[in-house]
DNA sequence: TTATTTTTTTAGATTAATCTAAACTTTTAT
DNA sequence: ATAAAAGTTTAGATTAATCTAAAAAAATAA
């Protein structure tokens, strides 16, 4: 059984790695989790030694086999933490990341199942990311920056990337979140902001940054 | 902010001194939990110096108000999440005391008080325990053991004593969960075994031990 | 290709929680 | 009242997670 250190560490380079596929630094992991380089040295140790990952001397750390299933795992519990937390306690989308950073540790399988099936067996947490289901399997959606959507189209947003609570806060002020359907309306080429319509049929402009952060899928 | 261990070491306390009544001694604490006097011992001290308890060498600790207010949180989180467990999630009330036992050391106030508000403010949790209120207030009710009834009287189950497993679902055969009515039909004298009526009318023998660990209330 | 900068590792400490064994204090029994 | 037993504390280690500072390796620049 892993300490919740160490869980972290596992997720840590999972999402820093892009799901286990390229290599992590000392150093990424050092800034990622607010610690330094010798504390993360001594821990991608240990973890290399229960066969999490695979860690070459100076040139990072990659996970294996066991240390992604561990990180989906881990990625499961938060995601479906975050998703009841908002769903079922009225939590705002800003509010439940550090309370779903502890409840990810948890340990009860019987626990995650019957959590999963209260919420029906959700796809998605409340921020668009899938969610691993109980085999690790992720769903993959084809999805890309609402910057990238097309003057006219409608799309379905499906999920931000920027998960900071002032973002989220915004967004919440236009009830902009997974799942809503919204048209671009106007693409301004000088600062590449664009006006959208929401469902309400109401306007609103978002600036560049802000459309790169917001992903979105077809609307067929 | 307390770790997980100190809130261990003063929920213990808690429940070893009656509530924060009498004091405790060392090889109480590491009795109940299965530790070493001398981990116990140095634990107390740290915990005195956080003004939690009242220490005094060779002759045990007692709870501070700040120690009682601090145990009284923590049992108000265990109880509500073993609520939620048997009440949304369909555990069976055998189940959750492990699960609770990691589930009341996750800080946030604003999750306990969403919670709360989500099962409807429980008075009690699925074993009969009071459920401390926001302010650690803790709604005495008059009971008593089951060995104590009289024959031919109705009484409300209100309380197990023994958590075990083994004797919970031994009670969850017999849907005898607090809240039902039963009603004592027959005394044995010579092993104080008795037979009671449940709801359903049927009928069936309880050991002296079994009484005892069953905690009743008048039905008004 | 060397020198400089950046990154990573190692060495040596520190704090929290734990243990065993020995010393000490209190309680109980003769 | 003394001796034996029981309970508690202290002393000295150990393991996990962390840090700073120094050494070493790799990457970059001159
Ligand atoms: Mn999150
Ligand atoms: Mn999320
Ligand atoms: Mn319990
Ligand atoms: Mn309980």
């Amino acid at each position: 059984m892993l300490s919740f250190t160490e869980e972290n560490y596992i997720k840590a380079i999972y999402h820093l790695s892009d799901a286990g596929q390229l290599a992590v630094s000392t150093n990424d992991i050092a800034l990622h989790l607010q610690t330094k380089a010798a504390t993360v040295t001594d821990m991608i140790k240990k973890l290399a030694n229960k066969d999490l990952l695979a860690y070459e001397k100076y040139y990072g750390v990659s996970l294996s086999k066991k240390g992604k299933t561990t990180a989906l795992y881990i990625v499961r519990k938060h995601r479906l933490w975050e998703t009841f937390l908002v769903k079922k306690l009225g939590f705002q989308w800003d509010e439940v990341h550090e309370v779903a950073e502890q409840l990810e540790h948890i340990q009860s399988n019987l626990l995650i199942e019957k959590l999963d099936a209260f919420l029906g067996h959700p796809e998605t947490d409340p921020h668009g990311h899938p969610i691993p289901d109980k085999n690790g399997k992720v769903k993959q959606v084809k999805q890309f920056s609402l910057s990238q959507g097309k003057n006219g189209s409608k799309y379905i947003v499906s999920e931000v990337k920027d998960g900071s609570a002032t973002f989220l806060q915004y967004l919440a002020k236009y009830d902009l979140y997974p799942g809503v359907t919204i048209q671009i309306k106007e693409i301004l080429p000088f600062d590449g902001s664009m006006i959208v319509q929401l469902q309400n049929k109401q306007k609103i402009t978002l600036s560049k940054a802000t459309s790169e952060n917001i992903l979105i899928k077809n609307n067929e």
